[in-house]
DNA sequence: ATAGCCACTGAGACTTCGTATCGTTCTGGG
DNA sequence: CCCAGAACGATACGAAGTCTCAGTGGCTAT
């Protein structure tokens, strides 16, 4: 996860400005933890229009600053991330989000492009399971 | 893809009823090819309420024998499946949709569990490419 | 400093995908 | 044949996201 000023040049250097509403957006992200929906989003920057909320979560990640996760429940949510190639870790009890980037699968890979005669371009890959803590407190809130 | 008959069983396995409506959702599943859209299937029914199309989905997905899939596009579909756990190939020149099932990645899920704390439940693993006729035809519609 | 261009903004209508509600119809066991 | 309840179609609703449009406000050049 970048420091805002990070997130503020990464903006600017994609050639967007820098404005109010985009940095009350990346405040906002920045204090909600390891992922938010875009309604938690909009609600914890007072003021800036729900358009403004997607058109920033958009340009974010093309930016490649943040990315968007399906919850095991099918529900929409965003995270800040280090940007790159990686996946998500999702934990089906409390909701947590983690990101992970090892994904030794090159080999199925190639395999699969053999195979099929596809041309492999890239892939995408989610893991559910319960985290630590969920695993040790199997029945709380 | 299993047969009308094997798909009218799977509804009655379960407790459902073999409907008109149901049936005719079968017969235009099976006309419609590898994958398709909730409205192109309710075209492909005429009569048959759009309620109707998206419960019979659901119906048909508990039963395992429907999948959804996410166009590269981000637009959703659904898919006549063999059941079982699998995953999906999908062509981004043409939006072709195949399901393979081999993913060698106990491994990898193993050692992620171990590094993390996690207690692995399941995954979900989709791949992009380009078909072999969409390679060959570069610019064709 | 200021003029002006144009990216950006908020409000809100709209689209898409899916679910819930509701009164009616079908169906099959007794 | 009766009737409980599964299933139906119509339609209202909800969530997530996009589009439109008139107005605002940040840069840049002067």
């Amino acid at each position: 996860m970048d420091s805002t000023q990070a997130l503020e040049r990464r903006l600017a250097g994609a050639g967007h400005r820098v404005t109010a509403p985009r940095r009350a957006l990346i405040g906002a992200m920045r204090s909600l933890g390891d992922h938010f929906t875009a309604e938690e989003l909009q609600q914890a920057a007072p003021g800036v229009g729900r358009a403004t909320v997607f058109r920033t979560l958009r340009l974010l990640q093309d930016a490649d600053a943040v990315c968007q996760v399906v919850l095991g429940d099918g529900a929409p949510a965003y995270r800040l991330t280090s940007g790159g190639h990686h996946h998500h870790l999702l934990c089906s009890g409390c909701g947590a989000t983690d990101e992970f980037v090892r994904c030794d699968i090159h080999d199925l890979l190639a395999e699969l492009g053999r195979r099929t005669g596809y041309e492999i371009q890239t892939h995408r890959l989610e893991v559910y399971g319960l985290c630590a803590l969920c695993r040790a407190e199997p029945a709380s809130a």
